[in-house]
DNA sequence: GGACTATACGGAGGGTTCCTCCGGTTGTGC
DNA sequence: GCACAACCGGAGGAACCCTCCGTATAGTCC
């Protein structure tokens, strides 16, 4: 549930102060889910006294732990983020190369549904200075992209001249597309396609798509 | 001030109801204003109390004439652009063709920063139904674009390779890009070097940039 | 184990905004 | 000039925002 490189404190910045207590650091993460959740549902916008009571905590509570609106947006995106790139690894552990990559992908989708708004919230909350965290985020998830379809390309599943990059750019794009004509189903097709194109020409390329069987959103 | 074609109803249906009462008419047009004020000082969310204390009317009018938010933030973005393409013939009666261009071009800079935040509020708030919206806006500014441009390139004082989109875009794109970086000189400074580019190269060419003189924002 | 303190918690409360509802007012057609 | 449909205003209940402070508890030192 938890990954762990998130016991940080609210900001981001790296100062090293004394590490949350115990019962601080259960209630942050029950709310940074809490408003995971309700952000999926309403948006940026949604009430935080709703996410502070899913949480079983205070507002009091809440508002120790992100003192700004903003705040709080910007520590959900990053435990997003923290989640999808945390899966590559113990994806290529268990399953092989391309099932791993394509496993991942998929996660990836819920990822850019769920940030939404997130990314335009802030942009317009912290001016300038969000793009220090959209470039660190940018730099992970091409990361995390890379060390997957590597692992896939070497094991000859993945057509060579393909870059991480283009794994998620097209994959985000097409979210978003999807997203405006509300079609789930249409996402999925697109997504296997996707997917089949990656694996079209690869050196051990049996090539039927069995793209299939993606754990479902 | 109010441009011929808004006095319809308040959606999008064009279904010939009575008109409205002449103190509807008046109230609906003041609302129109002060939310326009109001939208550009504080974004979409502005107060809707403080549109209606603006107007000087009660709420209850402001909800009868606008049930929602999102009608009213589109019925003041279809407002804005009837004005912006409404100035379009009248210019041209009253300038020559190029400094026509020139004031419309800078009117429609401020179009495009006042409409900042309603795109995307809009495409929220009516989802895939924001698509015809858009389609007939954009329709409609080229249409304008189109019918300057032409008349400064047939007048020999634009070059002849340009087309309307060209000038939308680049505009649009430069008023994006001076807004991240919160600079109104150099939206002006910008705005000029559009321009004379476009003068660039035009037959009837003493091009000494003269764009200076235009009414500022 | 017990006591002490920095740290964290909860929720009452004052202020703002949202939206609805209905009694009173006014424009329009006859 | 009259009657009525159309319109107006703003009170009021609900939701939300954010702050403040008395209370509870985790961590530490003896």
């Amino acid at each position: 549930m938890g990954t762990q490189a998130t016991d940080g404190r609210t900001s981001g910045s790296d100062q090293p102060c004394r590490p949350l207590r115990a019962d601080a650091a259960r209630n942050r993460e029950k709310l940074l889910e809490a408003a995971t959740e309700v952000f999926a549902e309403h948006g940026t916008e949604g009430s935080l006294e709703e996410i502070a009571r899913r949480a079983g905590v205070g507002v009091g509570t809440l508002y120790r732990h992100f003192p700004t609106r903003a705040c709080l947006v910007e520590q959900v995106y990053r435990h997003s983020v923290d989640e999808v790139c945390a899966a590559a690894p113990r994806l290529l552990e268990q399953l092989d190369p391309f099932d791993a990559l394509a496993t991942w992908v998929d996660g990836f989708v819920g990822y850019v549904s769920r940030k939404k708004g997130m990314t335009s919230a802030l942009r317009e909350a912290m001016g300038p200075d969000s793009d220090a965290i959209f470039a660190d985020v940018h730099e992970r998830l091409e990361g995390a992209a890379s060390l997957l379809l590597g692992a896939a390309q070497q094991a000859g599943m993945a057509r060579t001249d393909a870059e991480p990059l283009d794994i998620l750019r097209s994959v985000s794009g097409m979210c978003m597309a999807a997203a405006a004509s509300q079609d789930p189903e249409r996402t999925k097709r697109v997504l296997a396609l996707v997917l089949d194109g990656l694996r079209y020409g690869a050196p051990a390329a049996e090539a039927s798509p069995r793209t299939e069987n993606l754990a479902s959103v």
